[in-house]
DNA sequence: ATACGATTTTGATAATTATCAAAGGACGTA
DNA sequence: TACGTCCTTTGATAATTATCAAAATCGTAT
């Protein structure tokens, strides 16, 4: 079974013809580090499941890329506000390492709503994972320090500072990058 | 058909049985201004729908109350995190005006989402809705400043400050009550 | 109307963080 | 090795916002 039925069967358990289903509206694809994968002021149409790699989801304010979050292996890197209200996203998402996803055409999924009721549910537990992850998140800003913030992000992806520019990392914790730097420069030991 | 049916029903359409399995885990009540309908630690397992009112979620921090949001009328006023997630919140959700709610009891709903599919898709519907709600939220502290971000909350309740304590609205806004102070005096043209 | 308590506003100062500029580093290429 | 480019760090200053204290205002009961 591959990663992205894994991650599907994790949810609710999946029945063969389910997954087949699924597995027919979609595509698995080896994408470039620096590709960009959606673009804002388009509607998203594709569920990217992110087998492998990092994607950077961002937006500009005031003409600067701001980072609204990082997607890594095993999460979604979709522009989810556009998927799921189906109007434009003001996110763009790049890949910023060579990454392997699986893109499922979600404005192919109605017909599998209808046929495999487990599917609604498949969707209503997923959505409630990333909405728990989006509240996490709320609650990141809300509680925590830049530093704090900072940590918490390294417990989710130890190594990215290393696989991604300090800028786009200071904007995603909303403080500048000199900023940061002075953080990391005082916390290391 | 009462307020709470119609807010489920825009959704999607329901079947006369379907909205009776729903009202039988469903209590209508009215409750008084400053009580506590939730407090942290606790698992949530009711879903609260607001008919009338409005209700404050918050957290402490350091000792201190923070606004996490409000929910005003048509919206939810639950523990949203251990709703979802079976786990304890660390929210507590208070009642600053006389309010009507109809409280439906989420621990019961299993066995409707097994009789009716059409329960899977209207949960889907509405976790849905309320993550666009939690981005809209993520958006606005990206991208807005504490002023804006007032005016925003105005246009949504418009009455909001003569509702409820300044301090509250400071603390949704990220700010302290002096500042939200400041910045009402110099906006009243 | 008056007084009280609660809430909001104002003032002064301090802390935090941004901004701008320049200096270092890392790394690939000739 | 030297150079160029990109990225990160450091320094100095300015802007923003918090904090603490006191004064003003509001609402309500007397």
């Amino acid at each position: 079974m591959n990663a992205f039925l894994r991650y599907l069967n994790s949810f609710t358990p999946l029945t063969g013809d389910v997954q087949e289903a699924i597995l027919r509206i979609t595509i698995r694809r080896e994408v470039k580090a620096g590709e960009l994968l959606f673009d804002q002021g388009n509607i998203c149409k594709e569920f990217h499941y992110l087998e492998s790699g990092i994607a950077r989801v961002f937006y500009y304010k005031d003409g600067k890329e701001v980072t609204a979050w990082f997607a890594s292996q095993g999460q979604i890197a979709s522009a989810i506000d556009s998927l799921f209200s189906g109007k434009p996203s003001f996110y763009n998402i790049q890949l910023t390492e060579d990454s392997i996803l699986w893109s499922l055409q979600f404005d192919k999924i109605e017909p599998v709503f209808e046929q495999f009721p487990v599917v609604e549910r498949l969707g209503r537990l997923m959505i409630t994972h990333n909405y728990l992850l989006l509240d996490e998140r709320m609650k990141l800003f809300a509680f925590c320090s830049a530093e704090e913030r900072y940590e918490k992000l390294l417990l989710q992806i130890p190594d990215i500072a290393q696989r991604t520019k300090l800028g786009y990392i200071a904007s995603y914790l909303g403080i500048s990058q000199e900023h940061l730097s002075r953080i990391r420069s005082t916390y290391k030991k």
